[in-house]
DNA sequence: GGATAGCGGACAGTGCCACTATCCATAATT
DNA sequence: AATTATGGATAGTGGCACTGTCCGCTATCC
């Protein structure tokens, strides 16, 4: 309760209907407001100012849609530190793979997309940790990331109702990246056990 | 450079060799050792304290190579917060989801195993926020996770030095995930902008 | 109608994390 | 010989997400 408290303070909740100086009263979309809230800070681990602004942004009717969108797009993007300058011959080198991964695969997308230098970000840190063969996997990658991707589009284009559907995007970009994230080790798990057992037990790291 | 005498406090590095009472040499294991470090901190988001159980159960040469996959298979995963008894309608179901899911895809996986719990945690929260429908995306997620898991075994199996094994399981569990999660944000951009404008422009919420 | 329990509001304090600064004695450099 | 740098130890910083305490009022129970 003192936490619900200082999300009202933080503005992060709207405080309640207050029926007397002391005397609040909270309908259920606040309830709905902080489940939110608890999802993407628990699950997805964005900090709170981050789903501050985004939910300000969401609350603000005036702003068009694609402002939301934008928004929430730049907030929900994990800070890429590490060298966030980009100098050093592996964030050029690395700048120059996603764009030539953009043009292989016809994505339209600018290359100052936060995503896009995110994702330079991370091949530069392979690089420099000494993995830049895991470089070459970034296709399989890709593709992955495609067919996943026009899922969550079909899903959120069932929303209408403008709040609805900013919602969507930001559940489903947030908790989506957990979800595949338990999945994908959950896969780990099984492909090396059928890798290195040819038949009953767990594998050696499933613990 | 404060940092890395704070990293060698912390166990993470381990202390150069003496020359004298305040000369130390570093050799290039160090170096190496350190831009692992780097990456894993800042672009996988690891706490200090994970990594520094895991390069220990790397550097314990006596623990047998399961023993250290395990290790690093459980300080790897995300800490699964909100709702960690797991308890309440949600958890139960989302639990069964996971077995289900397990048991339909043949994945060889104990249901105790840390990713299953905490796919769980995030179909529960899902639930939690209203979004429960996202769920129904769960075996296009899982067809792109199995297809990301053997790219990441053939990466992984091209090892055989004990170390640079287990570094790859590492260095790919976590820096894939970043960059996945990057991938899967570009590929949103482009679906959005082909779904919404038939022709040139970048999506609205692209930035 | 009087005691008590609880509320909202303000503000200070807590615990964790990843550093960063200062100090000291000694050693390398110029 | 003077300056600069180093390792080791200890203390302090800043950000984040709370949590605890106090106050004045009010709703409620007996």
């Amino acid at each position: 309760m003192p936490t619900i408290k200082y999300y009202v303070r933080e503005g992060l909740l709207p405080a309640g209907r207050l029926t007397s100086p002391n005397q609040a009263r909270y309908d259920d979309g606040h309830e709905r407001r902080l489940r939110l809230i608890r999802a993407l800070l628990d699950v997805g681990g964005l900090p709170l100012s981050a789903i501050a602004e985004v939910l300000g942004a969401v609350d603000d009717t005036a702003q068009p849609l694609h402002e939301v969108l934008g928004v929430a797009a730049v907030r929900i993007t994990p800070a890429q530190a590490g060298d966030p300058a980009g100098v050093g011959p592996e964030s050029a080198e690395a700048r120059e793979e996603v764009a030539a991964l953009l043009a292989r695969r016809g994505w339209r997308v600018e290359p100052d997309n936060p995503a896009a230098q995110s994702l330079a970000g991370v091949l530069a840190a392979l690089r420099r940790a000494g993995h830049g063969g895991f470089v070459e996997l970034l296709d399989v990658y890709a593709d992955a990331a495609e067919s996943v991707a026009h899922a969550d589009l079909d899903y959120v284009r069932r929303r209408v109702a403008r709040e609805d559907l900013v919602e969507s995007v930001v559940v489903g970009t947030v908790l989506g990246e957990a979800m595949f994230g338990a999945l994908r080790r959950l896969a780990h798990v099984d492909a090396s056990a059928r890798a290195y057992e040819g038949g009953r037990e767990a594998e050696p790291g499933a613990r």
